[in-house]
DNA sequence: TAGATTAAATAGTGATCCCTATAATAATAA
DNA sequence: TTATTATTATAGGGATCACTATTTAATCTA
């Protein structure tokens, strides 16, 4: 008899996605050098060589679930961000729903990514680089957004694009350190709406 | 023969600024976590039980590098900050001497403080919990000059300085971090000219 | 010089770090 | 049933973690 949905072999215990879902949160909580392998293999309940039989290495594990993360906690986000709104209104939802994620109850504070692995040491450095790629490619296509809004007309020609994405990286990363020390919603929210009072022909209250 | 400069026992080895400064090069290089009493002892050239009768334990001594860190490179910064000038002439300075200080050259990257301990282990809560003290208390001296610049009428007396603070501090953390990722100097010095954009009042451009 | 005082170096401690060699187990295929 | 395959559990390896009991060394005072 032969079952296709079924492979030779023993079956696994634990389901890879449950896998990675267990250990970004707790990544998200401890970071990389904070989360021992022993709490992974304890939280997710098996033993050391079936974590590195599913997923190599401390490192790798560690990418796979920060990839896992992103596409849970980003996609509906960048939708809103490179919707047909106008770029300061998908800019300010985009915002507000970092906030938000940010400030989930029964989840860690802070982005997973934006206050990660800043410092380090030595032997973390290649983790280091992969987090400051991350945080890197976010500020591009915040970059992107920007440089259409220009062509559709949103935007002055001359607005240094670079700066302003930049800008709002930095806003991004202070709200997650912030949400890291405790920061509720409402405050970040607050933070959100003062940023945005730096769009190029927006006046500030 | 006494020599009131000289104490009774065996003269010390290493002058405990000396040992304070390496240790906060270390610490603002690799974090809390990163940084090994290996990496400590070997640094300062003496062996653990030095360390420890000098400094007490890992702990004690990140918290006296940090303290002897702040009174190096926050001094004149918070002169500046809380001087006779403008409020808004002052915040300029000092955030363009943070921008500075993220990114000296031959000293590590972004701010020993600013982006510390976020994601941590659980048994370093309590030293989590100093360093977020510490970005809290920047930003109520931040808030504190605000304040006074409403009482010295330059700025609207129904201004939210603490949301004013906030926003000042993500941008703070928010450079260290992008510092730490790699980012110069005339790139955080943009960053600041456009965060000065939503003083109240100000015009973006 | 002898004793007191202080700090140094030696030589570790048990715990935890990331990771793995080996063997046992549970499924399918022949 | 037997062989094959895939995954599990057992048990631990070598290195490093933060830290310390003990001994040795270098200065002081008397």
């Amino acid at each position: 008899m032969t079952n296709p949905t079924r492979k030779r072999g023993r079956p696994r215990l634990l389901d890879r996605d449950v896998g990675l879902d267990i250990a970004a949160r707790l990544f998200w909580e401890r970071g990389y050098e904070g989360t021992s392998t022993a709490d992974l293999t304890k939280a997710m309940g098996i033993n050391p060589p079936t974590l590195y039989s599913m997923f190599g290495s401390k490192e790798e594990l560690y990418r796979r679930a920060l990839d896992f993360s992103i596409v849970r906690e980003n996609s509906r986000r960048l939708e809103i961000l490179q919707s047909s709104r106008p770029a300061y209104d998908a800019l300010k939802l985009y915002l507000y729903d970092i906030a938000d994620g940010d400030t989930q109850p029964d989840k860690p504070r802070g982005c997973i990514v934006s206050t990660a692995v800043l410092q380090h040491a030595e032997e973390n450095a290649s983790v280091a680089r992969m987090t400051a790629a991350l945080r890197e490619a976010s500020m591009q296509i915040l970059k992107a957004r920007f440089d259409r809004a220009i062509e559709e007309g949103e935007l002055p020609v001359q607005t240094d694009t670079d700066t302003l994405a930049r800008f709002y990286g930095a806003i991004i990363q202070g709200m997650s350190a912030q949400a890291c020390d405790g920061a509720c919603n409402a405050q970040l929210k607050r933070l959100v709406d003062l940023a945005l009072t730096a769009w190029p022909g927006k006046r500030s209250t």
